[in-house]
DNA sequence: TAGACACACGAACAGATGTTCGTTATGGTG
DNA sequence: CACCATAACGAACATCTGTTCGTGTGTCTA
């Protein structure tokens, strides 16, 4: 609920990351859906955010009040080599945070589409037996829709004190509940305070490839 | 003024031809843009034209009402080219035989490239609790290439005796050796009377979605 | 010739989308 | 502390955009 009130730089990156992600599909994304993507819920601050980078000439845009006119500065039109992929961008696993920006494997080969209608779709590497209960073993992908809250029951990519796992989300009330997907685990109830933990998306998909 | 009455062909190929150029930009075009383009002075005639294109399978579209949602058919968007899907052809179930001619499902929008660099790729809807020691739930789709010999140490999709499953195949000799996947199973030991045991394929990837 | 059909038009509607405005909260600075 | 800049929010607002509806006009066919 409350702003953070930081530099503001973080969430640039991530408009920038984003619009990455973004420039594989077809179109670019409305200030809406940037927002959703970065955790602003209104549309102003993207917008406000979004003046900035172009003055900043990170991006461009088109005519003003045009639909989906947003792009990065660099890439004019769509690249598209060789269809739609899923970028991997970290990993799941005991100890480690989520995403990472030196984090460096191939994407893969699946269209984001067959996962999820719409949305900032992901893909995590799964490393570690803990969520085997789950039907998740280690080397699997993860595929994970990006946002910043998520239905009850849904399954979440949570950065818990610095680690990421998968949970089931369920809130009472004020209070959540962070379900392990393994037995053996307790349930965990925490506030909502940042740093703590933070909502990295929710899962839409496991991925397993052998060979 | 008087709207000329020909064919209408003419003005569709127009359409993919404008598509086709807008392709290489960064977004799609808006109905309104397409109408100028063709010469249609009503947004209500190229939604017309465009939903023909659709049924003829020319061009496709993300959700109703979505903005600049039309693109050609085997662009960047969705590809629902025969290559660039995975048919759904059976089902793996406790009791039941692999593969049914009458078996209906939409085939998945995931390129069988990702899987296997080559090779016939199908997938198989799991149903039953019988592999999840293998990480492999109910409602999963299992990727299998068909082939009609499996290499060792692989897991294999077989029908015995009439019912589909997914074994580790092992061959010592002249003796093949079926593994399950789940605990409390013991290894079958059969021959290669055919009938009795035939090989679907093997299993090269799994693939789970949520909702 | 009458009817069915395809094609196009213009108007209107509903929802998506970019944009602006006023407000609140936080951190830094004099 | 008072003051200011930054960042975010929610609520409008205006426009863009997809979609639908009713109508008219040609072409084809029985």
């Amino acid at each position: 609920m409350t702003p953070s009130r930081s530099s503001g730089e973080p969430t640039r990156d991530a408009i920038i990351a984003f619009l990455e992600r973004c420039s594989g599909r077809g179109s670019p994304p409305t200030v809406r859906e940037i927002g959703e993507a970065v955790g602003l819920r209104s549309p102003a601050s993207v917008h406000r955010q979004l003046r900035t980078l172009e003055e900043a000439g990170r991006i461009t845009g088109e005519e003003d009040g045009r639909s989906r006119r947003w792009r990065l500065a660099g890439s004019s039109g769509t690249r598209r080599r060789g269809g739609e992929t899923i970028p991997v961008v970290g990993r799941i696993a005991a100890g480690e945070p989520i995403e990472s920006v030196d984090f460096q494997e191939d994407p893969l080969r699946l269209s984001p589409r067959a996962f999820a209608g719409s949305g900032d779709i992901v893909a995590l590497r799964v490393e570690g037996e803990s969520m085997r209960e789950a039907g998740i073993l280690s080397g699997d992908f993860a595929i994970i829709r990006r946002q910043p809250e998520v239905e009850n029951g849904a399954v979440a990519a949570v950065t818990l004190d610095g680690e990421g796992t998968l949970k089931v989300w369920r809130r009472t009330g004020r209070r959540v509940t962070l379900e392990p997907r393994s037995r053996g685990f307790e349930a965990i109830a925490v506030g909502r305070r940042s740093g703590e933990l933070q909502v990295f998306g929710r899962l839409v998909g496991v991925v397993r490839m052998f060979e």
